[in-house]
Formats: C-alpha cells, sequence, structure tokens
DNA sequence: TCTGGGGTCCTAGGACCC
DNA sequence: TCTGGGGTCCTAGGACCC
C-alpha cells in the first residue's frame, strides 16, 4: 500500500529491442522483418537475433557455424558488428530520455534505469509514460523500444520482460499497476531464471528445491535465501516485493579495471605469435587508460587453450606485474608484458585467446617512477610488494625492480573499504503477499 | 612457548550481467 | 574447420596483527 502523501519510488526501465539488429535495420529498412542476426569478432557466434530468429529457437551466443543449415532454410542474414555505429545509436537513446527525466542511469550499450515518480503529475499515469517514451524514441531514432515499470528495479526488469513477451502489453507494462492476483498469475507463467541476478547455477540449484517460477520465489522468506545463497538473492527477494534494496546509480563508477584480449581465428602455439598478439592488447589497453585518464597499478597478462576442445592438452595461465604509473608509456608496459609471456608460455600447446588487463588505482601514486627505476620500496600495499617480490624471484636479481611509492590503492580496495559489506534489511517486510 | 578471539588484508574463484 | 568481449560483486579462507 502507498503510504499517504509519500511518493513511492517508481523504476522504469527502458530496453531497446534487439538492439544491433534494430540499429542494422535503422540504416537498411529492406531488412524489417527480415530474419538476420549479428555476429562477435571473428563472425564467431551471433550476439544480437531479431525476432524471427528467436522463433526458429536460436539462443544467444550460437556459433554461425552451427546454424548453416537453418539459416540456408529460412535465408538467415549475417551482419559482422558495428560497435561504432551501436555506440553512437546508444548515445542518441540516452539524449531522448534524459527530455523526460534527470533521474537517469545508463545501465548497458541498450538500457536505461529511470526514477518516474518525481515527473509522473504530467501523465494520466505511468504508462502513459511509458508510451510517450517508447513513441518519442522511435520518431527521433528509429529504435523500437520496451518499457517495464516497477516498485524496484528487478520489478522493472521482470515487468520489461513481460513487455517483450506479451503483445497485450502494446510494449509498456507497469507491475504496479496490475491488480495482485493477475500480476501473481503472470509470475506464475515465468520461469524463475528470467529474473535479474537469477542464472545458470542459481537456476539449478533453485529448481532442485522445486522453486521454478518467479512466484515461487516471491513466497521463500529472504532470510533463508540469505542464508543458502548470500546477501544477493536475499536482495533479489526483497525487490520482487516490491522492496527496492539496489538505487540508482546516476554517476558512473569509475572503472576499476580495463581488458583487452581477443580469440583467434584459428589456434596459435609459437611465442613469436602470441607476443605479437600480447603487444597489439597493450597498446589497445594504454590507450583506453590515456582516454579515461586513468592510472594502472598492475598489469595481467593471460593465454588460454580452447576450452572447447577438452580432449585437447588444456593450459591456462596467467602472471600479475605490478607497475607505477606507466600510463604514457607503451613501450614500458609492452616490455613488462613481454617478461610475463616468458614465464607463462609453454610450447606445445594451441592458444586460442590471449589477452591483457590492467587493474586501476583510486589515486594517482604521490612518486611516479619507470618500471625500471631503482627504488626503494615503502608504499604500504602488501600485495603489490610480495607481487613485487615474485617477480624479482622468477627474473633473478635486478632485471626488474619496480617501484611502489606513495599511498596506493586499488579503486576495489577503496570501494570495499568505504561501502556497507552487509547491508541489514530489517524483517518487517517479511510478510507474503496474499495470495488468491 | 602455550592459549585464543577478533579484526583486517589479500587472493582465488564463482556467479552474474549485457 | 569454424564457439565473443568486457565488466561487476560476493564469499571463503589463509596470513597476519593485536
Amino acid at each position: 500500500m502507498n503510504q499517504v502523501g509519500q511518493a513511492k519510488q517508481l523504476f522504469a526501465l527502458v530496453d531497446v529491442n534487439n538492439f544491433y539488429v534494430s540499429c542494422e535495420r535503422v540504416f537498411a529498412p529492406k531488412l524489417e522483418d527480415a530474419p538476420m542476426v549479428v555476429l562477435s569478432n571473428n563472425d564467431g557466434c551471433a550476439v544480437a537475433r531479431s525476432a524471427e530468429v528467436k522463433a526458429l529457437g536460436v539462443k544467444m551466443g550460437t556459433p554461425w557455424f552451427q546454424m548453416q543449415d537453418l539459416a540456408k532454410q529460412h535465408g538467415i542474414q549475417a551482419y559482422s558488428s558495428n560497435y561504432t555505429l551501436y555506440g553512437d545509436m546508444s548515445a542518441r537513446v540516452v539524449e531522448v530520455l534524459k527530455k523526460f527525466t534527470p533521474n537517469l542511469e545508463v545501465y548497458s550499450i541498450d538500457e536505461s534505469f529511470l526514477r518516474i515518480e518525481t515527473v509522473l503529475k504530467q501523465y494520466a499515469d505511468p504508462t502513459s509514460l511509458g508510451q510517450t517514451i517508447k513513441q518519442d524514441i522511435k520518431d527521433t531514432t528509429g529504435l523500437p523500444v520496451c518499457v517495464g515499470i516497477g516498485a524496484s528495479k528487478t520489478l522493472a526488469k521482470l515487468a520489461n520482460h513481460l513487455a517483450k513477451k506479451h503483445p497485450q502489453f502494446a510494449g509498456v507494462c507497469d507491475s504496479s499497476a496490475i491488480p495482485k492476483a493477475e500480476l501473481y498469475q503472470w509470475m506464475t507463467e515465468t520461469p524463475v531464471a528470467e529474473v535479474w541476478g537469477i542464472g545458470r547455477q542459481l537456476n539449478k540449484k533453485l529448481k532442485a528445491q522445486q522453486v521454478n517460477s518467479v512466484f515461487d520465489l516471491l513466497q521463500i522468506s529472504p532470510q533463508s535465501m540469505r542464508q543458502q545463497f548470500g546477501v544477493v538473492v536475499e536482495r533479489i527477494c526483497y525487490e520482487l516485493r516490491g522492496v527496492s534494496c539496489l538505487e540508482l546509480e546516476e554517476v558512473a563508477p569509475a572503472k576499476q579495471q580495463i581488458v583487452s584480449s581477443r580469440s583467434f581465428g584459428k589456434p596459435v602455439s609459437a611465442m613469436e605469435q602470441l607476443a605479437e598478439s600480447i603487444a597489439t592488447h597493450v597498446a589497445r589497453g594504454a590507450e583506453k587508460l590515456r582516454s579515461q585518464k586513468s592510472v594502472t597499478g598492475a598489469l595481467t597478462i593471460f593465454i588460454q587453450t580452447n576450452p572447447h576442445k577438452p580432449f585437447e592438452p588444456q593450459h591456462h595461465q596467467s602472471v600479475t606485474m605490478p607497475l607505477t604509473d606507466p600510463s604514457d608509456n607503451t613501450l614500458t608496459l609492452t616490455g613488462a608484458a613481454l617478461k610475463g609471456l616468458q614465464q607463462i608460455y609453454q610450447s606445445g600447446f594451441k592458444y586460442k585467446k590471449a589477452g591483457v588487463m590492467f587493474n586501476l588505482l583510486a589515486d594517482k601514486p604521490t612518486v611516479q617512477q619507470s618500471l625500471f627505476d631503482d627504488v626503494e620500496v615503502k608504499g604500504k600495499s602488501a600485495h603489490l610488494m610480495k607481487a613485487m617480490d615474485s617477480i624479482n624471484n622468477r627474473f633473478g636479481n635486478g632485471v626488474i625492480r619496480t617501484a611502489v611509492s606513495g599511498t596506493k590503492e586499488t579503486k576495489r580496495d577503496w570501494k570495499m573499504r568505504s561501502s556497507n559489506k552487509s547491508p541489514n534489511y530489517t524483517t518487517q517486510w517479511d510478510e507474503l503477499p496474499v495470495v488468491r
């Protein structure tokens, strides 16, 4: 029940339908209604499917080579992905949404959460606001969206799913306006795996306990879910009950890591080729570092064999090297990365993937030294010192002398310290909704 | 050296998301 | 033959300190 005089939080989730496919269609209208997919790097697998292809039962991530027969049979067209285009279209959608409310969280390239209770007075009801947003985006960008509305982010997500799946909602579903009995009916018909945050593993474990539908999960006490699965699932339970636990993140938090990695078209065994690939990823990563003005504290490189070939010898290995502000020195980074590669590389394996990861620092180091400078270690970060020791051991005396200076902590460290690790939700909301 | 509880730091790994 | 890339959060457990 809404409390009198106090507007309850209301979230809307605006999500573009089949985003990459819809972007391609905006610029090639003849593709409208054509069965089509957009493919990942190397044209490996389908990362977006049109409604027609989904109807054929093709799952997200299906390898293109596995759907050749189906493609011929139904005339499925495949497009290589064009992320520059998608990024541009995404920005246009966000611009439209900002006209409606400044309280907006850009959640992903094709999804945004909005807080709408503050702007409702100009509309007959939340649903008509949703319809207005939907039409505006269509008129401005050509993209089709669905809007889900609810008292929590999780309910807005669920409503969005209903809006996408069931035509009678006409693309906009307000879960807070559906009569209880009817909402429970929808929840009974919707598998629990559709709930935001319930992935494959949790789905399996819940099924084992006869929790099959969203409604089943709604009926379980959040406390018992916390005991079994931790705070994440507990939050989900509360959210389903309309108790908002996840706030809008209007300011995107600073990144904690930067990754650059790619699968190889063909497996790679030679050290020289891996080195070339690693060098490329270092350059890409360094470019990202500079463009977002981040400072890295450590560099991890990794190489992996093909996990889809379990009968071939497997080798997954990574090595992490602490660094001191080498953000603008790609040569230094590359040198360190290649030395690391020498340590983890083993001949005789068919490598399928290689990449580089940078851990970012929350603060600029107080002293900036190059990787090879011989300076006294006076930082307090034990893990960096430990990693440095192991590097020195492996590379022999004085080959790499890493400087660790000033006070440094990763963004993650800082977040852990400053956030409430284990929030306590009071039990006042534990009462079950009245059923039937 | 033994006893020991509580707190913090760190890492690895699992699970999830789009 | 051919199977994406880039992220986040949480937990358990060991090391270490007082």
